[in-house]
DNA sequence: TTGAAAGCGCTAACAT
DNA sequence: ATGTTAGCGCTTTCAA
């Protein structure tokens, strides 16, 4: 084991009390005092046992950001600005991952971690807004994401009705009129395809336009090789959509691809979109469509409600609280000829 | 707080040793007993409070993983499979950024976590063999990738020379004779940089080739915009090459990027390739020929190695161990006509 | 302004 | 096979 409070306290000449005053401030201690106590910590290279402290306070440090996916590449630009925010707050963040398993969902949201973790950032995909109201746990919880709504906790999105509408509508402005929609989900309730749908649908029938049920594809996941996948059933269509609306970046990149292996051009022939404003769709050929959340906001904002939930500050009630969105227009859907204007 | 083993043994009547026993296994227990404690767990929903565990045991059941960026998606790939591994070890894994900077890692080097952190897996990259030698941090390490070589830790890596040497070989065995080299470091000791173009002039040298000096080009970071910029500048020489080595995906997709800006085509005009296999680089257009190391087994096989130092396991003194690599040969150096070929 | 001491929940050495 | 107990390092109440 390494130096302790009572080392230093003993090297020092003081209590332990007084030596953990001078380390947390809590009351205040005389100059001289101080002094030799901080060059008592100085010299024998004290850090404070955080297993300890822990124990004695009942906290732990330590928050988790539960996700679907680790590696979609959205949520890894999420969890970095929240790892900075949380690190600056003196919190370190672990990562869970869900697998968007809905047993797994239910157990993060019971505190399958509770005496590890002081809170949850948690972006849930497969349970409903009732699995939450009937949740035991009892460790600070602030949902991010789209999964649930109207649930006594904070919770911080965009508004996807709209962020889609805002899409659609673009298509639309361009021209196109059968427009896809990909990945609307498999039969489960992943809230954020239906509410992402929504918007879709919505556009179409402010445009008077019906929606076919054609061009509306479920997938199983929502990656790049789900994207893909789709797009070939779309391609096969007797008369495949002249534009494709990607659940997320993922989705939308996969549905790329399979159109170029089609020998179709992108927009040329089918214009695509997305959500998430991922830096792969920034640099990919062509560039791509998409709506692009503030992340930086999502993640810090999130940290800064779970730990002042944690810390027990006196706060404004929970809060549903929409984040501002923009569309980002790119080569996917641009105007033609518009090809390879620099990028970066 | 919640439920402690002081409640479990009362309900069970039976002493705290022989339920910690129950949680532990660490001395057997009678049949009866057991069952007895069981039900005591079960009905009052009893979890170990691991702040106390720790404290006592002297460690924390956490272990970092510290990587230079956060988002590069080779390093999330990575990251899943560790964390994966370290769930199943029972260990929980966090994320620490270095963000590539040479205090920072060597920060995290000496053990600026020491007390939260059972042990580090640690990818660095600015920091030297000798840096590594000198430290006065005592708790376990595995080092990953090509940062360090020649110190007494477990080294988990590729052999990046003879990788480079691959790839280099590929791009001459496709007639290529002008090939640049994008990633070599700006000045700092960025020494998996160093490696990769080591691997780039002997395949040169064995093919009896010049290394033209305005062909190898330095870059700050090594993310898609630094492979966008190095590119640019290669295109603008008099002679521009007719291939690219790429330092790694996120750089080769920047240098693609570049090349289609320019009105030029890959592979027909430039050939490129990379390192690491990123799943961008299966879905992108075109699609990258590239080094796939296996992420899994590096994963995996690092949080093993350091969970058995950890728990003072009888094992070999440390090894550098040379992972195998494949070289995945897709449309960015693929013969003509091969485009879109189907994925997936 | 400072000190003494209880006790957070657990594990492990020692007893029985 | 089971029980008793010391003590990990810290924070915090009560006293001085």
């Amino acid at each position: 084991m390494g130096v302790s409070l009572k080392d230093i306290a003993q090297r020092a000449g003081v209590s332990l009390a007084t030596v953990s005053n001078v380390v947390n401030g809590y009351r205040p201690v005389g100059e001289q005092t101080r002094r030799r106590v901080q060059q008592a910590i100085d010299e024998l290279g004290y850090t404070p046992n955080l297993s300890a402290r822990h124990l004695r306070r009942g906290r732990t440090g330590i928050i988790a950001l539960a996700i679907p996916e680790l590696n979609n590449p959205y949520f890894a630009e999420l969890a970095d600005a929240a790892i900075r925010e949380a690190a600056g707050l003196g919190y370190t963040l672990v990562m869970e991952s869900s697998g968007a398993d809905r047993d797994l969902e239910l157990l993060l949201l019971d505190g399958s971690r509770r005496h590890i973790i002081d809170g949850l950032i948690f972006s849930p995909v497969r349970i409903t807004r009732d699995d939450v109201l009937a949740r035991t746990g009892t460790v600070p919880l602030v949902l991010i994401g789209e999964g649930v709504y109207d649930v006594p906790h904070d919770h911080i999105a965009i508004d996807n009705v709209a962020a889609s509408r805002v899409v659609v509508e673009h298509l639309l402005a361009l021209g196109r009129r059968r427009i896809a929609f990909i990945g609307a989900g498999a039969g489960q309730d992943r809230q954020s395809a239906q509410l992402r749908l929504r918007g879709y649908r919505e556009a179409l029938a402010a445009a008077g336009l019906p929606v076919d049920a054609e061009l509306v594809v479920a997938t199983e996941q929502f990656g790049r090789r789900d994207g893909l996948l789709a797009m070939r059933r779309l391609l096969a269509l007797d008369t495949p959509p002249d534009a494709v609306f990607g659940y997320n970046d993922l989705v939308a990149i996969g549905a790329v691809r399979a159109i170029g292996e089609a020998g179709r051009r992108v927009p040329e022939d089918i214009a695509v979109a997305g959500i998430d404003d991922i830096e792969e769709g920034r640099f990919s050929t062509p560039t791509l469509t998409t709506i692009a959340p503030d992340k930086e906001h999502i993640g810090r904002f999130a940290v800064q409600r779970l730990v002042a939930l944690i810390e027990g500050a006196p706060l404004a009630p929970p809060a549903d609280l929409h984040l501002p969105f923009r569309l980002e227009v790119r080569e996917s859907t641009g105007p033609l000829g518009d090809r390879h204007r620099a990028v970066g």
